[in-house]
DNA sequence: ATAGTTCTACCGAACGTTCAATAAGTTACT
DNA sequence: AGTAACTTATTGAACGTTCGGTAGAACTAT
């Protein structure tokens, strides 16, 4: 069910999205769903949180016994960008809504539930060394940025795979494109 | 009018902004917004035509004169983050509605014009030279991929000012951050 | 073992509200 | 006179949510 929503919400929009919409696709009466749960915006709330779950997993199990941190970094990013770009839809949502647009208490949920991901890339980064005066923030923001906007463009059918993407753009961030 | 709508649909999306919404900002009945606009969706497109035609004139009248491309593309970023971060309405809509969300006469128009928008970044990347082996679409798309994530995580109240992300992101993008 | 009770999952119908859009009429300016 | 700008009034559909009720499974008490 949650799924359903998932679905929905990452291809139409949280707004765009009615709960009769969710209910007919898991073939159940609107009324239904609200003896699962209390109301539309807990719904995206449980989004976000299985979703933080399922990737801090995904994460932390891709990177297990590896000691470079630069590769360890980079296998990270590989498994972000296949969640991103391979029709995981739970994370679809996360990335796709802005907890602005919603109403405080929400928000605040939304936002700890992302920051929780982002943590796990900010302890990644931490563990790489940098030149002077790198600044690590900028680092996770631009690393982050980049892949999420990845989204935005990515075409499935294209030639770039997930990997490829998360290679080139680690690379790019790792060592500069100028000559 | 065009202003008053792009205010609502940066800070509530477009499904989360009703005509109505638009006509009590302007302090006119919803009706006659139907005078100026034949519906809800052209009032999206009118602003991504408006938004891309301010962007492209600003950003190209920023890097007028500047011989060096590195400097010119330092300086278009930096146009870029102003724009972007400091209350244009405009570009907020542009880079904060999926095209994918709308129907797809609407899509294409939207897409049409962020690739116009876009293209002022392409000229200014095939400009700058590059190490071998750099590929400059993935540099574009890393860069505009962070400038336009940092909506995301920016503080107006913070320490950091437009003019600093943009020279810090291009930075990175620029030299890499690894010792 | 069985009758009574409670619980879970769901239904059909409706609530009041808001939605984008339309039709027809009025005012203001040229 | 004519046109542009706007009004009031209204439409049918869609919205999130609530309600009373029900079938069946799962306990509980006798």
């Amino acid at each position: 069910m949650l799924q359903a929503a998932a679905k929905l919400f990452a291809t139409r929009g949280y707004d765009g999205t009615s709960m009769r919409d969710i209910a007919e696709l898991v073939h159940v009466q609107p009324a239904s769903l609200y003896h699962h749960f209390p109301s539309k915006s807990h719904i995206l709330v449980s989004i976000f949180e299985e979703s933080a779950i399922e990737m801090v997993d995904r994460v932390e199990k891709a990177v297990v016994g590896i000691e470079d941190p630069w590769e360890a970094l980079e296998v990270a990013c590989t498994a972000h960008m296949k969640a991103l770009l391979a029709g995981f839809d739970l994370i679809h949502v996360v990335f796709g809504e802005l907890p602005r647009r919603h109403e405080p208490e929400v928000r605040q949920k939304l936002i700890a539930e992302r920051d929780r991901y982002e943590d796990v890339f900010r302890r990644l980064i931490d563990a790489v060394p940098l030149r002077r005066g790198a600044n690590r923030r900028y680092m996770k923001m631009t690393l982050l940025g980049a892949m999420a906007w990845s989204r935005v463009w990515y075409l499935p059918e294209g030639r770039d795979s997930p990997e490829t993407l998360a290679h080139n753009i680690l690379n790019i961030v790792r060592t500069g494109v100028k000559s």
